[in-house]
DNA sequence: CTACGTAAGTTCTGTTTCAGAACCTACGTG
DNA sequence: CACGTAGGTTCTGAAACAGAACTTACGTAG
């Protein structure tokens, strides 16, 4: 499978990957949500090629990820900013982060902290079930066929036992 | 940047991405928690070639995300089984499901649902702050710096905005 | 005891993608 | 008119990948 074929499975994950299944696209998105909004910024924050991130920065505009926009004309200048949609990957970013603040970080504990200003804490970020509000965890969550499923692949397989997703 | 270099950043965003950051070990590790476990299933499943498939699983092995049991001996066979830290990847599949859900569904829509046996309900996954319990926006978050920061780098920049994260 | 099947890989070859560096364009500035 | 700057594009050699065949260590059927 190449990645021009990702986009076509029916599967949620799949086609997310096709969109941010890259290194450099998640390093990109990490400091978009830092504030980074210029190609030589990303550029040297990221030691990314010019070739590459210029690549990543056009694909992420296509997938309505990013949007590019003018902030001075003579000469043209432009920046990078998310869309509603790039937003919307924050839980991402942030599960992401968590997981390597807790299972990689070095001996001196976590590079960044994150403070929620609604509450003024320092937190970390949990992920729960929309309809009763408890923490999810894989033994308890079944899988079903939804809507739009192709057919057999990607369900549960053998004598399934306790952890089920896609 | 090389991917042997992204594992010795400071931001946990990239050392989490040297495990994971590679688009086969994601859709290896969705396997997982559907249940499958041997070499072969994944082989059919994925599409993946033998040989990229047999270096994922070594480097998952590796780093601790599975583990390889064996389940009989005569011929030996073994299967993968996700670990403690493999299962704590849960909300990072999770939140990429549900962006694809939302955004990359086709017009049938989403090919799975999940249901929560604690609670009977079909769910979306929510991210919330651990301290107040309120869903998370990347506009109420501001990001510090913590114990582990060598300095400068993967810090907020530029009149900072609103968003921050890393 | 030979042939065939199976799980779990390894090896080989040609194609694609990537890294690093240099170059290009359109403008403003001294 | 030389220089700086933002935002790229182009070039070449190195690394990673895809597809297919081969290997190992057994069990089983004829």
């Amino acid at each position: 499978m190449k990645w021009s074929e990702l986009e076509q499975e029916t599967c949620s994950m799949a086609r997310t990957l096709s969109v941010i299944g890259d290194r450099w696209t998640l390093l990109i998105l990490r400091d978009c949500f830092l504030g980074v909004r210029r190609f030589d910024d990303f550029h040297e924050r990221l030691g990314v090629t010019r070739g590459i991130l210029a690549d990543r920065l056009k694909q992420l505009s296509k997938a309505g990820v990013l949007k590019k926009v003018a902030y001075q004309e003579h000469p043209p200048r432009h920046e990078y900013k998310l869309t509603g949609k790039g937003l919307d990957l924050y839980p991402v970013i942030l599960s992401i982060v968590h997981w390597g603040d807790v299972h990689m970080a070095g001996e001196d504990g976590r590079p960044v902290l994150h403070q929620h200003m609604a509450c003024g804490h320092a937190f970390d970020p949990r992920m729960v079930c929309s309809e009763c509000g408890t923490t999810l965890s894989p033994h308890d969550v079944k899988v079903l066929q939804g809507p739009g499923k192709a057919a057999d692949r990607n369900l549960p397989v053998r004598p399934a036992g306790k952890m089920a997703q896609s």
